[in-house]
DNA sequence: CCCAGCTTCATAAGTTGTTATCAGGTAGAC
DNA sequence: GTCTACCTGATAACAACTTATGAAGCTGGG
């Protein structure tokens, strides 16, 4: 069975609503409608149940932003029943349940996000000290060197810098 | 410890509300507040809960209708009744969805976080690559300088490695 | 080539929800 | 008696949300 998509004008005629109201929806509850290559809108029987409720929602009289929550929220569930009724009833429980595990994993990725950040920092500052000790030692012996190249004749000098090598 | 009762002026004070809009809400929302003989409003300390939770979700952009049915739950919710199976309205609480979307709010935060710290991490990999190949490098020279003051009167060498340096 | 059907953007017009104000009243305190 | 703090109900004023309309443009089919 093949997807059925309908084009704007169709869903209008269905829903018995302008499209320019279809697309003030939506914008203001943020819905995403798929397009062609050309740029039309192309809804799908899911999009249109999604409508339906919102149709139903906003004749309960909930404002865009109730229904983009309610929206945000049925929308993640894996089989959203078509439920009728708005039944304000305690369903608590199972949703709730999904609440809980979702804060818990947040929860867990926090300790996680902390965890590598207090790693990455160790190794930030390893690095930099790591960094800072080669690249002053560098200078230090590039510079002495130079001036060993320079001042070509000058036995002391580069009698010390010799010596504090070998000692190393 | 007696209950705490304020009359609407203190509520207004407590709130920064006006009271005709105390008394708008209480219409609008059909929140029953408590009156004295004389008719008064008698707000509770559960009372200034609620109307700090509707002030809360009202800045959430929760239109009154939706307040409602989110106060209808949360009021259910203290006094936990017969909760039956599942009832999975679109709506449930929208105290609730709230929280969800908070949650996951919070869960995309950390999404990016992690990709930004994974994109640290591999600025510090290449950082220490570089650092390695330096360090490396410099500790080549450095042998290769030992060898040159070791094998003392070879001047080949010697020429060889000061180019070397210098072209560098 | 023109029409039908779609797009976006802007703006007007209509509706509804909120807040503010005013009038008329009651009751307790000084 | 007057002041203060509250009440109700009506209405005005404002703000926000929706819906409608128009302009200008793209594209495929007849």
């Amino acid at each position: 069975m093949k997807e059925q998509i309908y084009k704007i004008g169709e869903v209008s005629e269905m829903l018995s609503i302008e499209q320019h109201t279809l697309r003030y929806l939506e914008n203001s509850l943020k819905i995403k409608i798929k397009r062609d290559e050309r740029g039309d809108r192309l809804y799908t029987d899911s999009d249109i149940d999604t409508l339906r409720l919102v149709l139903k929602l906003r004749e309960k009289g909930l404002n865009t932003t109730a229904i983009r929550l309610a929206l945000e929220n049925t929308e993640e569930e894996t089989q959203p029943p078509p439920t009728e009724t708005v039944s304000p009833g305690p369903l608590v429980t199972f949703e709730f349940v999904e609440a809980v595990s979702l804060v818990r994993q947040v929860s867990e990725q926090n300790d996680e996000i902390i965890r590598q950040n207090r790693l990455l920092e160790e190794r930030l500052k390893r690095l930099e000290e790591k960094l800072d000790r080669y690249s002053r030692e560098r200078d230090q012996n590039l510079d002495e060197l130079m001036q060993i190249l320079k001042g070509d004749g000058n036995e002391g000098k580069n009698k010390s810098w010799l010596s504090r090598l070998r000692g190393k």
